[in-house]
DNA sequence: TTCGATAACGATAATCGTTATCATTATCAT
DNA sequence: ATGATAATGATAACGATTATCGTTATCGAA
């Protein structure tokens, strides 16, 4: 039996309205001071929870595992120079699960792809 | 300046000759037997070392780290039953850099891909 | 509307994978 | 052979995450 409680809440919306794929530290700080007793063992909880409920998507970049409220098919790309993670939208999925079922011999369900580079903002400067 | 060492030779043996992904403990039980003194961090420091210099691959899985001796282009799935992580070849690469970079705004280098499902043993048996 | 069962919480200890430290050993140019 | 130092082994430290446990909040039934 599932319950309401206004951590969720607050912990999903707070991830629906960013787009920075937070860690669960970021938004841990993010909500403190509109919840001051708020607990880090509690966001781990419920973005846990949340995943397994398909309500949001966990990243998982190297070290920290971050965390996405938009469930739309898309892909990231972490950033080599200032370590972040943005949204790589692309116009299908390029058939990839499709030709992966015909040459592997299991059963592919879903797939993620992490593109390594430069954000657009870093590449002006750097690479 | 690098110097020769024997451990480091077993290590990357030791990946290159299996195909099963393994994590640094893996290796360290494996080449246990053989080298009694082999510490659990001389495999970390090598793994780092070796994949640093590109010689080996290293796979972000949920919780720990697996490596890949086979530094060709391909993907992997992991297995939702099992945890195993299997190879996916796939004669090209869907043109999944190319189509990324006409739409993001920025650099791509390189991409992984993991592919979530059933490996072939487990999919005769569950799924 | 209270009541009671228990889901969820907050605080914090514990766990797990990995990295840092440091004294000792092995490599290798001289 | 020798000396400088890279690499090692043992282990402490670290950071992210999970487990524990007493307390609080939710919510269906009385």
């Amino acid at each position: 039996m599932v319950r309401h409680s206004k951590q969720r809440d607050a912990i999903f919306d707070n991830l629906c309205s960013r787009y920075d794929h937070p860690t669960a530290e970021d938004i841990y700080f993010s909500l403190k001071p509109a919840i001051p007793a708020l607990s880090l063992a509690t966001v781990y909880r419920n973005l846990s929870q949340l995943e397994s409920d398909g309500k949001i998507i966990r990243i998982e970049s190297a070290g920290t595992a971050r965390y996405d409220g938009n469930i739309n098919l898309h892909y990231h790309l972490s950033c080599i120079n200032c370590g972040g993670v943005f949204d790589v939208f692309m116009d299908n999925d390029c058939g990839l699960c499709r030709k992966a079922s015909e040459v592997f011999n299991g059963k592919i369900i879903g797939h993620s792809v992490l593109f390594t580079g430069y954000c657009s903002a870093c590449s002006k400067q750097v690479g």
